[in-house]
DNA sequence: AATGAATGAGCCTTCATTCAT
DNA sequence: TATGAATGAAGGCTCATTCAT
């Protein structure tokens, strides 16, 4: 995934997986935008925010996108899509349901390095699309919550968590904890090593409970 | 409501300070503003919208309060000041850790019931407005962050929760979770006294952890 | 006249001719009126500003004219009545040409010492006045400088003043020269007392010129 | 024009100095609010009525200035600084301070042929400009008086005038009479060069006085 | 690949005014 | 004599978007 911490990028061709332009200048585009949605909102961001940040006029930008409703759609598909992804791969690999939630965590937690703004636009901003896109974006969240419960579910058949655990909740409550992380990530000095450490120990404990002693 | 600037309005609208006010309409007033700005957000949402579902002009609003931005505040205000209030009666009450972090899930869920709108306006759009009162706002926030931070500290020196629980982190754990709740509550079917009974469960675990089962 | 100089006034009814309302308190709106018309222009002023001044609320006003409009229309016709009056008594009065300018450019300042507000009132805002208001007003400041203009031409035909003056556009430079002092009267420290005798010396020398010498 | 704030536009929006302004558009709109602001008074104009003179559509005018006060501080400026320099340079000059005198009153009346508007909202409405702006003028209209006190000073020390001339006071009455034809000029028939020879005839007499026989 | 010029729609806010009390 | 509540009309300004170049 190409970093995108810098205002402005070079090399390191952006793999864009959808139609979101195979152009390197669109990537720069888009990170752009996410920023600008990240710190101001949707509704509180301005397309002469985003076009000052890449130094271009306002009008240069329908050269990319064809409305501001678009870009955010791409913004925010670009912070789930990967998430799904690694999140099914996780889930359909070997280890108890405890190593996959650890893994789950870890993965989840990730994208906040060097995505934080298209995460947080996803987060917060997703609910302003249109109806059309904001189903076709649901999609992938509702997956996440879907392969997530399913482990927690696995956990509970095979004894590995508490049986009174509900799959459907915890999964909320997780999802929950890990992406409100997103919401002051970078305003604290801890390192996102330190993060997920911790937050590993808490779902597991959570899920598990007393009984995890043994483990 | 804050005076206006002195050479502006001597009219002495009503004033609505915490709890119902004293004044009928300008509740009224206030919880119109938290429903548009709940479900647009504050950039999205107009003034008109707020009108409409009061059956009121637009202009009439302006009687009310003195600027769209003002009634953000009073709205935030509104959302976090009983927090606050109910967190540190709780903390500064007899029980032990776990009983008195079950306690605060409880609580802090609660208000979820019939100030749903306040809440989330708090969650989601406090970081638009001005400097001065976003601050004036943060305190409230950072009060409750420290009382809880206090029970688990506490809970950790006497043993009833992991040794490696780390207060801060797992503060921001725990009240990222229950904040989330204001994001699905009412869209899901689930009643907030299975949310709480769960939700309790999970935040004792994953402070207790394996300990946790001489409870 | 009454004395305005203070923001509040007390006894010595005030003689208003037209009706300006017979009462007390009508001169004291009327006097907030013209010290907010002066300071802000009519358009600029608010009525709110007028209450304020006042103590009362906005709503207030309207029990004591109808209109801004109408507001302007009195403070207007107060600032200008007294200067017809006075002028057309000295010129219809004794006494040689010169000595005619010397009185009425004294009584011409003279208003500024406590009626400023209507002055400036008068001068400035007369403009923004309904065209039927405006015209009622014009003719008495015609009338004004029909006077002038005829003492001026009684001058040079009785030999007084230079036989090249131009009544017309020396009544219009004299006007100019007084009028101008409403703008800054005040803001300077010269007394009024100063100020006439002065510009009564500039009148007189530049009507009666070179020759003047003999007088 | 002056930047606006940095987070705002980067549309180098067309920039009019002093002069006639490299792009023409930039004069025109100048023009027209000139014109607005000159008839109707700052406050009492819209920029509707701008843009009407102009028939764009009035969100356009917001292309060339960024605030209807932005708008009024370039008229203002525009309509005193031309005043300055050529009143420094004629008092600079060589000649007699009486021929000095008949100079700039004559180069004082002058740019009501052609700049008549700007002069008019400088002199009614600069006082409705933010304390910032104001000041920024102010210094101009100081600089006027300063020059043209100077020269009469100058006058009187070398037996010109007469001694008992108050250099500040003339000063102020002389402005006063000149500035006043801008509210009339226009409306009578009387030409620019007939108003000027009779003002500089009345203001060389004020100022000589009985002596001015021997000139 | 980008921009200068312009615009339509809408937004927040102000303000004079009304009216029942 | 005054006011609380409300409103209609408008005004300045913003902003996403268009289009010829």
């Amino acid at each position: 995934m190409p970093d995108r911490a810098a205002t402005q990028q070079t090399n390191k061709a952006p793999v864009r997986r959808k139609g979101a332009g195979r152009h390197r200048r669109s990537g720069e585009i888009l990170d752009a935008a996410a920023r600008v949605f990240a710190q101001h909102g949707y509704h509180g961001a301005t397309t002469q925010q985003i076009a000052d940040l890449l130094g271009i006029r306002q009008a240069s930008l329908y050269y990319y996108f064809p409305s501001k409703e678009v870009a955010l759609e791409l913004v925010c598909m670009q912070g789930v899509e990967d998430f799904h992804e690694r999140a099914r791969a996780i889930a359909s690999g070997t280890g108890s349901a405890a190593e996959k939630i650890a893994a789950l965590v870890r993965a989840h937690l990730m994208p906040l390095l060097d995505t934080a703004d298209y995460v947080r636009v996803f987060l917060n901003e997703r609910q302003y699309l249109p109806h059309a896109s904001r189903r076709r974006i649901a999609k992938w969240s509702r997956g996440i919550e879907r392969v997530i419960a399913a482990v927690i579910k696995d956990g509970v058949r095979r004894g590995e968590f508490r049986p009174d655990v509900d799959p459907r909740l915890a999964t909320l409550a997780l999802l929950g904890m890990l992406n409100a992380v997103s919401a002051w990530y970078g305003k604290e000095s801890t390192s996102l090593e330190r993060i997920s450490a911790e937050y590993v120990g808490l779902a597991i404990s959570a899920l598990a409970g007393p009984k995890a002693r043994g483990r």
